[in-house]
RNA sequence: GCUCUGGUAGCAUAGUGGUUAUUGCACGUCAUUGGUAUGCGGGUUUGCUACAAUGAUGACGAGGUCGCGAGUUCAAAUCCCGCCCAGAGCUCCA
């Protein structure tokens, strides 16, 4: 059923329309905005001076239940306008839509009507509602009308309808196991990271385990830039109000950043990028063509104000570390710096599984007066991103108005093990900052010239990287990744000694590797590593003291008996191979 | 910030006005045990096979001003108000 995708929309697009009667028949009132359907589902926006609640959405199911008893057929018709204001005019929503089809040159409207409920829709739609055997309505939430926040908050009602009963049951189903991989949930359970009232919402505490796996990854990233020639450096977490009004941060960002610190005579703030400080350290000596492309590359951390609303889990935070470089380049080596950087992007993701991913090009919004720089500079930008990706095959798409203040953008947008689609990274161009802090470098011809930056961050932040991170593995993170590799578990404690010998020899060999010393069953300690989702566990009892072997159980529960030397040379060139 | 739903021990839960707030896991002590999680069934033997459900040896112990603060009441985890926090969604975004 889920298969043909034309289909679904259609039913659900005509479960839309059932909910919007039964809606109407519950709430004469009710003024429809639009009801599409989704991608799982459909959802109404609606304006309705009373708040529905779970008790209400209960009512319209048993009332949508009724309307789908009466099997009502979908009847195509099309109105003129005039018909169509006529028809709709105590619907101020519906009679803005009229309008903006007429500017686009509709001569008429396309309505849709079941039994005595008449809708405005272009279709398609099922020929009659008795296909539709089972519904569910899912949440309530608010939305702003035609998705602006400046506009009327209208209410929208989620709901997803199949078949048959047994098609819904099934997809619930489905749909907890999906809750059942999320960071929130993986991170209490493999103790990843947390959340504390007292420290503060949106600022979480890594864990060990987690904070193995952050320090792991931050491997990964150091390994493969020093092998691109990026320098690092280290930068302070806070910098005087000169430096971020030179920067333009104050002046455009300034919403996004914390009030000032006031310390002696001096006012400074916390910093909500690193790119001030970088070009700071670039302005420090003079520069020479021969110097460029200088890559600077930090693992800082940024503090920004995000609506509370917005906060959730690892994903979205208040406090968080960018892998964060930024390259000084002569704007003739841009292109080739834009090519590493996507190169870098495309050998990370690869070994991470994510290979997946697309981009999505940020762009100027021609009616926005919010970006700074020239417009011919922005082009050139804009153009020599799209160039690039051209040239290196990579899927993007351009999204108009969604550029940095400073410059135009390529956000990296992965896909995880279950289709989910997240934006990590972001590759920026940017003429600007140079230009406000004045940079330099002397070119063959003697001559001083200005600089191009790139700032790049291919995992966004450690928060929300990691998060996905959790979420793309369910928490079963490969060998290299796990904060535990290996979990020794002696069957009695006779043999401790030669556990502990087994683990000396692991420790040495830079495998993270704990014992599991309690007095509990057999059973119990096997299942407790499963649990924590610890790739290998050693099972140690008498046979193995004799023979200097170990029998090894991965967390899918496959059981082998190999020599201790094997498994080391197994695991150290698999940890190596990162699969 | 807005909308809805929530907040009971470390985690997960029961409890809608009436003694000392329920249960499981986790935690501690002791005991028991030990070969690949547990339960039940089957045969045959000490290792298999089939089915089913789910985070599991026993006893004891410890753990909670029921998110916070006012209010109603003889009596509040329970009803009312305010605030805080979380989740989902809108908007925004790394």
């Amino acid at each position: 059923m889920e298969k043909n995708e034309e289909y679904m929309e259609k039913f659900w697009h005509t479960t839309a329309h059932v909910f919007a009667n039964a809606l109407t028949e519950t709430f004469p009132t009710t003024k429809l905005a639009i009801g599409p359907a989704i991608e799982h589902g459909f959802y109404y926006d609606f304006d309705l001076d009373k708040n529905l609640d779970a008790k209400d959405l209960k009512v319209l199911e048993e009332k949508m239940r009724e309307v789908l008893k009466r099997k009502e057929s979908m009847i195509q018709k099309s109105v003129s306008v005039s018909e169509a204001l006529e028809l709709f005019k105590n619907n101020p929503y519906k009679t803005e839509l009229i309008n903006d089809l007429v500017e686009e040159g509709e001569k008429t409207i396309s309505t849709y009507t079941n039994g005595k409920f008449i809708d405005m829709c272009k279709g398609p739609h099922l020929e009659s509602t008795k296909e539709i055997g089972a519904i569910k309505l899912l949440k309530i939430s608010a939305a702003y009308w035609k998705g602006n926040e400046k506009n009327k908050q209208l209410q929208r009602v989620y709901g997803i309808s199949f078949k048959t009963q047994k098609e819904l049951e099934e997809w619930i189903e489905l749909r907890k196991k999906a809750e059942e991989n999320s960071n929130i949930k993986l991170g209490k359970e493999l103790d990843l990271y947390m959340i504390n009232d007292m420290v503060g919402r949106g600022l979480p505490i890594w864990c060990p385990n987690g904070a193995m796996l952050r320090m792991q990854l931050q491997d990964l990233l150091v390994k493969e830039q020093l092998k691109q020639e990026y320098s690092f450096i280290i930068t302070p977490h806070i910098g005087r109000t000169e430096l971020f009004k030179t920067s333009g941060h104050l002046a455009n960002y300034k919403e996004m950043m914390y009030a000032p610190i006031q310390i002696d005579e001096d006012e400074y703030y916390l910093k909500p990028m690193n790119c001030p400080f970088h070009i700071t350290y670039y302005a420090k000596d003079p520069r020479s063509y021969r110097d460029l492309p200088l890559r600077l590359s930090e693992m800082g951390t940024v503090y920004r104000y995000e609506k509370s609303g917005e906060l959730s889990g690892l994903l979205r935070v208040r406090g968080f570390t960018q892998d964060d470089a930024h390259i000084f380049c002569t704007p003739e080596q841009v292109k080739e710096e834009f090519k590493k950087v996507f190169d870098l992007v495309t050998k990370i993701m690869g070994i991470l599984k994510l290979k997946d991913f697309r981009v999505r090009v940020g762009t100027r919004d021609p009616n926005s007066s919010k970006y700074v720089g020239e417009e011919k500079m922005w082009e050139k930008a804009t153009q020599e991103i799209i160039e690039v990706l051209k040239e290196k095959g990579i899927n993007f798409v351009v999204n108009p108005g969604d550029a940095a203040f400073y410059g135009p953008k390529a956000d990296i947008i992965v896909k995880d093990a279950l289709g989910r689609e997240w934006q990590t990274g972001t590759i920026q161009l940017d003429y600007n900052l140079p230009e406000r802090f004045n940079l330099e470098y002397a070119g063959s011809d003697g001559q001083k010239h200005r600089p191009v930056m790139i700032h790049r961050a291919p995992f966004g932040s450690f928060e929300r990287f990691t998060g996905i991170i959790i979420e793309h593995f369910g928490g079963n993170f490969p060998l290299w990744l796990s904060p535990e590799q290996v979990r020794i578990i002696p069957i009695s404690e006779k043999f401790m000694e030669y556990a502990k010998q087994v683990k000396t020899k692991l420790l040495e060999a830079e495998i993270r590797v704990k014992l599991d010393e309690r007095n509990e069953t057999l059973g119990y300690k096997i299942r407790d590593a499963q649990k924590n989702k610890t790739p290998y566990a050693l099972i140690i009892g008498a046979k193995e003291v004799e023979n200097k072997t170990i029998s090894l159980r991965d967390r899918k529960g496959k059981q082998e008996t190999i020599g201790l030397e094997e498994f080391l040379d197994k695991i150290v060139k698999e940890i190596k191979e990162k699969n």
